[in-house]
DNA sequence: AGAGTTGATGTCAGTAACTGTCATAACCTG
DNA sequence: CAGGTTATGACAGTTACTGACATCAACTCT
């Protein structure tokens, strides 16, 4: 069974190369021409080549087609957290766990520009990047539970790491140069750290 | 002109009684008894006495309806936050900011507990209500800056107060009594600050 | 090779969230 | 009382989604 599905997935750039990024790129292209609202899912289907029921059969909505990567993020960050050695404290796992999840934009800086670029010009659109934000904040709580930390501690240091991960990642968007993100996410959880 | 517009709001409540609260509070009914996706915008509408078209003038969005005293408490905690001394350091000031808006909810935790419940059965409201929460700290963090705060700790200490008020406000709602919940954001805040 | 299965897609009809426009009635101001 | 403002109703239109059914290609099994 899990063979079937495994052939399935390889098999799956075969039929239609592609069309879930066709789509994706398309979303990006159109969005940052007309903006948000001025792009109907169908405008989107048809530059992808497909029809607007295909574009809903991939994307819950018509917002979630900027969000593919998320899941993957949540899932790196978790991890890190676990791997993080047993002596660091939950602030420090769940700084770890933030750094590997933007370690992944590291080579698509170009892209998480753009895209912040138009979440930042719709309320709907920054609706949906909280919703993802606090999610991995869930996750990372989850992590560092299971590493043995208590509430609320677990959940104060995991939100506290996903601000630090915030306001790191736009300072680095904004950025000229294209440093590592962990650089900045280590600076800015100093400056968390000294707060009075 | 302060006067005129005075003088409307005050007489606000004779043509059609409260027609906005009416609307609030059947709108809190449907979504309790049936759900916030199984009532559509005419059954709020209907069940206040109006139309469709009047809900939408008073509210963007089926969402918002919920979300009514949100711009009082943003108020109130930048004005705490202004009249914080100003001895007080960032996270002080900023706490002490988000403390007075939980003081909005004192004496209407049945309605904020019920409130709760229906926002948690949805992502969608869950959504507007971290939308709304940014708001808050984006509020705060501005007037820390009016205070002399400079970035990054501004938002750092701001959304950690939000943080704050988000995990004391989810142990207040669970609580059996009703304490008063500046007690427990004073908890909270000692838990965040004890983090290494 | 042929029949059945599975997975992605197209087609089409339907619901509900909004939005724009125009008309009306109550109120306020002068 | 005339004129402007404000809240509303009535109605038409767009768009985001959803469900049901048909198709078509690849894969499985025999």
């Amino acid at each position: 069974m899990s063979v079937t599905v495994n052939a399935r997935i390889l098999d799956m750039s075969r039929w239609e190369p592609d069309a879930r990024g066709r789509m994706i790129r398309a979303a990006m292209e159109l969005f940052a021409e007309r903006g948000f609202e001025q792009t109907t899912a169908g405008d989107i289907a048809e530059s992808a080549g497909v029809t607007e029921r295909t574009f809903f059969r991939h994307f819950a909505d018509k917002r979630e087609v900027l969000f593919d990567g998320s899941e993957d993020m949540r899932r790196v960050t978790r991890e890190a957290i676990l791997a993080a050695p047993s002596e660091a404290s939950p602030l420090d796992a769940a700084l770890a766990g933030v750094t590997a999840g933007g370690g992944l934009l590291k080579d698509r800086r170009a892209h998480a520009v753009r895209r912040s670029a138009i979440i930042e010009a719709n309320p709907a659109l920054q609706e949906r990047e909280l919703l993802k934000l606090a999610g991995m904040a869930v996750t990372a709580a989850e992590a560092l539970r299971e590493r043995g930390t208590p509430e609320p501690d677990a959940t104060l240091a995991a939100q506290s790491a996903v601000t630090v991960f915030q306001v790191a990642f736009a300072r680095w968007v904004a950025e000229d140069d294209a440093a590592d993100p962990a650089a900045r996410i280590a600076e800015t959880a100093a400056a968390l750290r000294a707060l009075r």
